[in-house]
RNA sequence: GCGCCUGUAGCUCAGCUGGAUAGAGCAACUGCCUUCUAAGCAGUGGGUCAGGAGUUCGAAUCUCUUCAGGCGCGCCA
């Protein structure tokens, strides 16, 4: 109905000839014709006329009129009213109005979908954490919000691909490896164990099964590795990488591939667990190394030269990102001739875009605020649309736990792990928290609430509104065995308490809508929080099962609608609707 | 110092590309269970939308500025 009102709108526009093209186009990019906020405002509502008058320095109240008599005359609606500054209220026929219950039970899994993104595929990188230990909360929210984007946008007509880039080949990796060597072969090094080194307690069960599976043996005395190590930290552990590799080289890459596999493994079954799938999983070491002159990185690194944009200075290679915004200029290779994280990510945006996609959307911890610059930088210079990436900032979650908060990570290298938290709260309710709010603002995440039984918890308010509608369902199927496949009632309007049920109904495309423009899950979990209250309201004024046959009938039928509706949103966030509690 | 984000009820937060009397939950107070799940519903009180200026028919929303808080500014990843 929607559609019919702009038809009647782009009529109506059309007809203002003191109106160039230009001004009309602007109005009809930027008016909104809606589901009203509130029934007492009839059904539709339209802010075309305030659209108009601004744009064409009109007045708004006497363009209201015009237009609600042009749709008046059109008989196709009940009543069309104009409101306030100028808005036109349109009140729909009763079936037209009804309509949206037939159109949910008919759609189903699909109802809320659209083709807003004309099939154009995008990709979506996301928590692409180092794999260098377990996933911990702190990648929690960037999983959840990552997939949740990549549902909405599947919904709403885009070609989602979604990816994570594994950093498999730097100095990070470097360490992990150390760090289980240590473990293995723990009776040569007794206490010694490096400052930078990794020593969460994975790391030893690492080291514990590569023993059991290849009973490895040094070849050179420990000594040769650990004794007269640089007293700074970092050169400490630079040194120790360095000599492990040149006196147990096939034992270093043996265990680096072996360490590499298990933490991988490790997190993609906490991400399993959490419900979130990738398409792909992107090897940084599949870009080559910069010392090998078929390799992408070097590729990439020699099309910024023949730009000039990469220069060479202090024996480094920089690349001039200062021309797009950038604070200063960034290291591409190192003085020594290794590449930087950059050069990578630089070489990896390349083939991304390589790839054809017509959107990259890279969900990134808010702390990488300071890289956006660079990163489009970088594009710019490899002659990209720096507009079809967007980078989407996730904030950090304080989680609390018995009212204090939780700590993310200690020297000791214990944490709370994502793992631990989808213990504690389960997968549902950890995913429905982290998006709760939208994602580049800071989220105090309090489990103690997230696990209670009060109205507080939004979590279980939704999900009790869907429990209740299967309960009522499963009372009219034992009793019917049937389901209804009409509202007669309702449609006729003999029976209307279900009306703001099925007018928060008609509003969910819209919200699924927006969601997907401004890449934001939360509408939908205050939209569902707004659906499940007009349920819980309708329950406590209606009884449902001890009204007339045909109204039953009806009711049910209609929240056959209602609960799709909810565990469709909840399915947008990957959470499952349950149906008893 | 520079850059980004935030400031809405006592608390936690919504507020859709500027729109109709600024909303919800918690907390406080008052009602509603012999019938479908009370993990629920209905109601009352509570606001200078951090302060100031501007843009306009119209601002919590846009611009500027002040104040307060958070984060980022490596030849780390």
């Amino acid at each position: 109905m929607i559609k019919s009102i702009n038809n009647h709108i782009d009529k109506f526009l059309a007809s203002l000839d003191d109106i160039d093209d230009n001004q009309k186009g602007i109005i009809k990019n930027k008016y909104a014709t809606t589901v009203t906020d509130d029934l007492k405002k009839g059904h539709i509502t339209s802010n075309v006329c305030m659209i108009t008058a601004s744009v064409a320095n009109k007045n708004p109240k006497e363009l209201a009129e015009i237009l609600t008599k042009m749709l008046s005359d059109s008989s196709e609606f009940k009543t069309v009213e104009s409101a306030g500054p100028g808005f036109i209220n349109v009140t729909l026929h009763r079936a037209d109005f009804t309509s949206v219950v037939n159109e949910v039970n008919k759609n189903l899994i699909n109802y809320g979908e659209s083709s807003i993104g004309k099939s154009k595929s995008v990709q979506i990188e996301f928590v692409s954490a180092n794999p260098t230990g377990p996933l911990h909360v702190g990648h929690g929210r960037g999983a959840a919000y990552g997939d949740a984007i990549g549902r909405i946008l599947s919904l709403s007509g885009y070609k989602v691909e979604k990816e994570y880039y594994i950093n498999d080949a730097g100095r990070q990796i470097d360490i992990l490896t150390t760090s289980v060597f240590i473990k293995v072969f723990k009776k040569h090094f007794t206490d010694f164990f490096p400052t930078n080194a990794y020593k969460g307690s994975y790391i030893e069960d690492i080291g514990s099964i590569f023993i059991d599976k290849n009973n490895p043996e040094l070849s050179v005395d420990v000594s040769l590795l650990k004794d007269d190590l640089p007293i700074d930290e970092e050169k400490e552990i630079d040194e120790l990488i360095l000599r492990i590799k040149k006196n147990e080289p096939s034992l270093w890459l043996n265990l680096k591939d072996f360490a590499l596999n298990e933490v991988l493994t490790s997190i993609k079954d906490d991400l399993k667990l959490f419900n979130v799938s990738f398409d792909q999983w992107f090897y940084e070491s599949s870009l080559g190394d910069v010392s090998d002159k078929n390799s992408q990185v070097a590729a990439a690194i020699n099309t910024l030269k023949d730009k000039e944009l990469a220069y060479e200075e202090k024996g480094a290679i920089w690349l001039n990102t200062s021309s797009s915004g950038d604070d200063k200029n960034r290291v591409l290779i190192r003085d020594d001739g290794r590449a930087t994280y950059f050069a990578s990510d630089v070489a990896y945006h390349k083939d991304k875009v390589d790839r054809g996609f017509n959107k990259l959307i890279n969900v990134w911890g808010a702390d990488h605020h300071g890289y956006i610059k660079r990163i489009e930088a970088s594009l710019d210079g490899l002659g990209f649309e720096k507009e079809k990436l967007s980078v989407q900032l996730v904030q950090f979650a304080n989680l609390f736990k018995d009212g204090k908060k939780v700590k993310m990570s200690t020297r000791s290298g214990d944490f709370y792990s994502l793992a631990d938290l989808i213990k504690d709260i389960g997968t549902d309710a950890a995913r429905f928290y982290y998006l709760s709010k939208q994602a580049d603002q800071h989220l105090d995440f309090d489990l103690d609430l997230a696990k209670s039984d009060t109205k507080e918890n939004m979590f279980y308010y939704i999900q009790y509104a869907h429990a209740r509608i299967c309960s009522l369902i499963t009372k009219y199927e034992e009793e019917y065995s049937q389901l209804p496949e009409s509202a007669q009632s309702i449609s006729n309007g003999s029976y209307k308490s279900c009306d703001k049920l099925i007018h928060e109904m008609s509003k969910y495309p819209n919200v699924v809508a927006r969601s997907c423009s401004a890449l934001q899950p939360h509408l939908i979990i205050f939209y569902l929080k707004d659906f499940a209250h007009t349920f819980h309201s309708f329950y406590n004024d209606n009884h449902v099962l001890t009204e007339s046959k045909e109204n039953i009938d009806s009711i049910i039928y209609c929240l056959c609608g209602a609960k799709t509706v909810i565990s469709n949103g909840l399915g947008l966030l990957g959470i499952k609707a349950i149906e008893k509690m």
